[in-house]
DNA sequence: ACACTATATCTACCAAACTAAATATAGTGT
DNA sequence: ACACTATATTTAGTTTGGTAGATATAGTGT
């Protein structure tokens, strides 16, 4: 993976959040993170578009929903930046609050029960 | 330390190979780093600046050279980013080849002695 | 077939940012 | 005072990328 690709897909509000939430439970829907981030569809789509198109989160498709991942092969320097980012910031604002109204989210689709 | 801002800083290629040199070396002055990136003066200042604006380094001015280094109280989580990348990347092009202009260059100002 | 939900794509607009080149600032030595 | 070196800033042009909104695709249930 080359790295400027890499940190322009970080330097964006919207898909740092995005990916955030991933970091933390293994497979979200785009519904899950349109509502946890309170943004239209279309952008949310937009930005894990741009995600996937570099590599950091892959998706799966089941009947209407897709779930996005964070893609489980990264090399290991590009996951030790994804973990430090969410250590180093994972606590502040919007990150803390997109967290909580995810989990408060009525009518989640499919993997709930993930980490 | 925001996010955003840090990784915009960081995907850039210029502004990148100036922190891969300046990780190894301690300190560098502007026309150590314009020889090894064989690039415009005008255009690694510019970039040098970037990164002193987010906090990534500082600079110490000294006669007519003025030295750069890495920020030395960078927070943990950013300073874990900073190695992860050069780890990852350092040993590709085209940092393996700024490093070897650099240690290449004759008549290099003052602290050459740096690790 | 139709309505509904979930997601993706497309279009147009706008702002941020990289580049190149010229020029300005500032320190040094003669 | 002048020439020279090192560095920064400014200007203009171009491109990249984010945003909003509309629309398309696709799966589900009736």
């Amino acid at each position: 993976m080359q790295p400027e690709p890499l940190f322009r897909a970080l330097s964006d509000s919207t898909r740092l959040r995005c990916l955030a939430l991933l970091a933390e439970h293994s497979e979200l829907c785009v519904c899950e993170l349109t509502h946890a981030l309170a943004l239209p569809q279309p952008k949310i789509s937009h930005h894990l578009g741009g995600l996937r198109k570099v590599g950091l989160v892959c998706d799966r498709k089941e009947g209407l929903w897709i779930y996005y991942r964070i893609n489980p092969e990264l090399p290991q320097w590009v996951d030790s930046i994804l973990k430090a980012t969410v250590t180093g910031v994972g606590q502040r604002e919007p990150f803390a609050s997109d967290a909580q109204a995810l989990s408060e989210m009525p009518n989640r689709p499919g993997g709930v029960c993930s980490a």
